[in-house]
DNA sequence: TACAATTTTCAGAAATTTCTGAAAGCTCAA
DNA sequence: TTGAGCTTTCAGAAATTTCTGAAAATTGTA
């Protein structure tokens, strides 16, 4: 399989970025591979256009099985396996969000709330736990206003990203009209 | 400089999620520490706490410095550089926010830009380029969602973190209530 | 059961990133 | 202008991550 210029493009830039979107160069090449390929793709092919060895493509996916961003298929009379990128765009995108916010907050999430359990010692561990506790409440706040914009569906998602300048006009109505409505616990 | 058993365990914990978020591990160390301690840190105060060699705190600083995460003071009588964390914890979240935003986002961008720019030669590249235009579309709109939120004051976006699933509901009325308003372009 | 096709695993090699420490560079008071 | 005190730089070392490829495991078919 030949990659177009363009193709071969995308492919190398996601290899690039994969860093700083939590995965590495081969599995950022192979889901932008998957991404704008059109078939399903099996291990062989992907190794070749790529020029990786089989093993590491093996890898790959597995790594991009737990990342839920690929979905497997078969061709009648082939046992080869065939992958392709899990979904639309949108949902790609939501599936990377999701992945990430577990990564990213939630261990730090728990450290926080043990390390707060501990009654400070002196001045400085307790400046120190009124930090880490501000720490802890915006992060956990961030974890739940992520976990509400993952419910919402793709309608709504689209309807808040395109506020825009609306966003804030919208946010002073909050009450004002429903009469305090969602008191959100 | 003696770290409680709290603060050490913040501080190591925030070195090993440092690569998820973006930096190295002693960089994310010495933020953790910065963020916590009170009293501003110069660079051998830094060095003896995290037990690292006196360079590697000057490339820390140096690139926490291009985060905009830290800022530099002075005491009086003495010629070393002092730093703290920038900010309230508020700040430092919405100056990663920003950051990351313009490291992850930016350049693929640019990138698509450049791409969707150029005329498919074939069927096969017509579908790639299909895809490559819902990434970016995605990908724009989600930059300037963050662009907004980076806008909103502390209040409003507490205010909007807080909506819970009365930010559906919210969604809901938008139009209906200001008759069609912000249009935005 | 036998075996051919395919996938997975994993030890070691290669590549990349991070870290150290000595030397070079700055800056300011005298 | 000198030199003490401090910071930065950067070549090479150390640590970590990624990749390869051969061997082991798995799976479906005859």
């Amino acid at each position: 399989m030949k990659l177009s210029s363009q193709t071969q493009a995308f492919v190398l830039h996601f290899g690039e970025m994969g860093s700083r979107w939590g995965f590495n160069r081969t599995v950022g090449q192979m889901f932008a591979l998957m991404t704008v390929h059109s078939e399903p793709l099996n291990a062989d092919q992907l190794a070749q256009a790529l020029k990786i060895s089989r093993g590491n493509v093996s890898m790959g996916l597995k790594e991009l099985q737990a990342w839920r961003l690929v979905e497997l298929h078969h061709q009648p009379g082939d046992r080869k396996d065939y992958f392709t990128a899990a979904g639309t765009i949108w949902d790609l995108a939501r599936t990377v969000f999701e992945e990430r916010r577990k990564r990213e907050l939630d261990p730090t999430l728990t450290l926080l709330r043990q390390l707060l359990l501990n009654d400070p010692q002196d001045e400085e561990e307790a400046r120190a736990q009124e930090r880490m506790q501000e720490v802890y409440s915006l992060l956990e706040m961030l974890d739940q206003f992520a976990n509400t914009l993952s419910k919402l569906d793709e309608k709504d998602l689209l309807k808040l990203m395109k506020l825009g300048s609306g966003l804030s006009k919208l946010l002073e109505l909050k009450g004002k009209v429903t009469g305090g409505g969602s008191k959100s616990k």
